[in-house]
Order: C-alpha cells, then structure tokens, then sequence
DNA sequence: TGTCAAAAGATAGTATTACTATCTCATTAA
DNA sequence: TTAATGAGATAGTAATACTATCTTTTGACA
C-alpha cells in the first residue's frame, strides 16, 4: 500500500494549481531548494526558471509573485506539521505527554517520514526557520490575513492552545505561548547555529537542548510536569 | 541643560557618517518614516531621495545598500533600548523588580523621553517590531556578524540574560529565556495588531496583557515572584 | 481519427530597482 | 589661498518584476 499525503491548499494562493501538473511540482521542488541555496531575498522568478529549464513566463501561470510561493510554501508547511502532530499524538491520552511530543516535533529537524515526492521536508524545515515569518511580516498582512492565507498557521495555534488548556483549564494565554512555542522553537535553532550568543546552546548545537529549554519555559508557565 | 543622546555606531555600517552631517540625519529620519509607512518591501533610495529632496547618488554614499541602512536603524535602536534600560534601572536594587522594569520597557510603546532631533523613537519602535528580525534572517548573517553589526542586540541579550540570573543562579537558560523576551514583546504585539487570532489580547489590544504575559512567564520559569 | 482545451514553450517588451561613475559647485578649515 | 568635504546634477547599466502574445505539444473524449 503506498500513501501519498495531499494538503487542500486555499486556492487563492495560486493562479494555477502547482499540485496538479509536472511544472507545477517542478516548481514547488526547485524553489524551496533555490530558497534554502541562495535565500529569499536573492530568488527570482528568472533563476528559478533556468533551474527547471522553462521561462519565467512559465512561472508566473502558477503564482502572482514570489511572495505568494513563498506564503504557499509556508501554508503547506504548517498544514504539514498539524497532520504530523495529529498523526503523532493521536494515541496520546495524557495532555501533558501530547504537549512534549508537540515540542519534540516542533523543535527537531524532521525525517522524512511521509511520502510526499515532489517537497523535500527536512530542507523545508529550514528555510522556514529563515524565511517563514517573512511570510507574515509584510504592510499587506491584513489583506493577506483577510484571503485565510495564514489559516495553517493559525489552526495549528489553535490546537496547541487546546493542548495547553487541557493540561490546565486555568491558563491564561494558552494562544499567546503556543505562538511563543512555534515562533521559538524556529528562532531558538536560527541563533543556535547563526548567533549562539542569543542562546545557551552554542557550544553543542544540539536541537535537544532547545526542546529541554522549551519544556521548562511551558510547563513552568502552565504549572505542570 | 540640554542633554543630547549620542550613539557610538560600528562604523563598517555605513560609508559616510550620517549623524555627522545634515542630509545624513534627514536620511536616517525621513527613512523610518518612509519604512513605517510602505514597509521595507517597498523602500527604496529613489523614493527616500525623492523624499528627502536629494539624489539617489547621494544616499548612496552614506549606505551601500537599503539592508546595511535596516541594520543601522535595528542596531542604533538597540543601542538605545540597552541605555533606555540602564537608565530606568539604574536605582533599582531588587532584580525581579529590575526585570519587570525591563519586561515593561520591552513590551511598551516608548514616549519620546530623550531627545534626538533626527529620530522618532515611537514610530522607529513600530518599524522594528514588523521589519526587525529582516536585519539578521538573510543568507550573509554570519558575515554580518563577524562585522559585529548585531553587537547592540547581543550586547542587550546578555545584559537582561544576567539579570535573569541575579534573580535565580540556578536558570539554565538565561540568554535563550533573555532572546525570548526580547523578540516575544515584539512579535505578540505584532500579531495582537495584524493577527489576533495568534494571542490572547485580540479583544481589548492592550499592551500591558503582553507585558502580564511575559511577566507570567519569565517568573514562572526562574521559579521568583 | 479528428478536434478541442489545457499546458507549456518561445519571444518580446516595459517600468522599476539597484546600483556605479563622473563632473560641478559651495562651504569651510588650515 | 588652497585643499578637502559635502552635496547637487546627470547619465548609464544590469537585473528585477512583471505583462502580452503567439505557437506548439499533449492528451482526453466524441
């Protein structure tokens, strides 16, 4: 039996539906690969046309801009991590064991443990430690928020907000430190390895250490271990 | 007495000192706004020269390029954040007092306290919540860093990462909790304004629940209140 | 087998961006 | 008096961020 996970994707979000055909795929492949490479800011349209040997005319069929791709490329990611928190706490009854294994995936570089042929996750992971909040970071975030662009991000808040209530009704802002989480868990491996001077695992570099770091912080704050 | 605040930058920021001269003040100033308004997206030196009256040459040669010009906005407010700090601090003995000072002066919007004619901290405040971390999320960082170009936000880290541990020795994560802070009284105000559904302040949009929150956490994890 | 539509290749063109270069002119400090 | 500094003026270039149009390929269905 041979899975293949599909993520509904808000279909605002393209011109042209990139799942659906080979170039589409092409695209979505290459460019989060030309984005780990180069960056966000230097990727264009035109290298990533060389790339995959079409025209940027080509390109421009699937996404408005490059900042759509780069808000698709977030929104699939995030859609991916809730069905990977879905699939991995499922069987979890206790709330407080479903919180840490929620920080474990969160803050740990993924395996590709789900087959989706045309993303390559792990390189995925990256890029949206660098480049995801760029997504959000814009004068048209309003406008973009209005159009459910960052509906998998805010949905999977949402869940983790759930997590944290159930593990104490009386919380107080069980939405604020599930972003805190999320944001964190990015930001905390960005300084790791690009300004250790921001955070206490700069001799190791171990990701486990920021998944200890950020166990303490929640389950301080909602009062249970 | 006039007092005039005056920050030493690292001078591989720009080619030509601003601070020292007319048109070089005017680009700093008419910059944040103009970034405030139309975002860093859409910034540019023909605009900002249009702006100020000026050509484009002659912004050139103060910035090599519009992101050394965001790292000197990011590093000058950090700088100024850290004296801010130092100087509301400074007759308070009792850390855990010390670090809500700090917490508040973190999450607040800032009033124009110290006068510098060329700056508007409250507006430069609001650009570096939406375009701050842009200064360091970017493919060169370690070179940047290398510059000492983010030495202010480190500096500033460390600083508030040593109060954390006169309040508590013990606290294994005193520059991670320090970073977390820092970038967490920026980014739920920023989701409080443009994506509520990311916190819990939606409702009324008050600053001070982000400082409560943040309070909240911090003094959970290092165990004082 | 023909035909129709969708996908994609080919080519061209434009406005804006991100610079670099050079020359002139006014001010001022030695 | 002169030399240096700041800054205005003008010009030019390569790359970026698109839009438009026309042709060819593919593959589904009738």
């Amino acid at each position: 039996m041979e899975l293949q996970l599909q993520i509904k994707m808000n279909d605002k979000l393209f011109l042209r539906n990139p799942e659906q055909t080979e170039l589409g795929k092409k695209i979505i492949l290459h460019s989060i690969q030309l984005i780990y490479k180069n960056g966000f800011e230097s990727f264009t349209f035109k290298k990533l046309a060389e790339n995959i040997v079409t025209t940027e005319a080509g390109i421009y069929r699937y996404f408005e801009n490059k900042h759509r791709l780069l808000i698709y490329i977030t929104a699939w990611y995030w859609s991916w991590v809730e069905y990977r928190i879905s699939f991995h706490t499922n069987n979890i009854k206790d709330p407080v064991k479903k919180l840490k294994k929620v920080i474990q995936l969160l803050a740990t570089t993924v395996e590709d443990d789900i087959k989706t042929s045309h993303v390559n996750e792990s390189v995925l992971h990256q890029i949206i430690i660098a480049e995801g909040t760029k997504a959000y970071l814009t004068k048209h975030v309003t406008a973009d928020n209005k159009d459910q662009f960052f509906k998998p991000y805010k949905d999977l808040c949402a869940k983790i907000g759930d997590i944290i209530l159930e593990c104490n009704t009386k919380y107080k802002y069980p939405k604020s430190l599930s972003s805190t989480i999320i944001e964190m868990a990015h930001f905390q491996n960005f300084f790791m390895n690009n300004l250790p001077a921001l955070t206490d695992f700069g001799k190791d570099k171990d990701e486990l250490k920021i998944v200890l770091f950020l166990e303490d912080l929640v389950f301080s704050s909602i009062k249970k271990v």
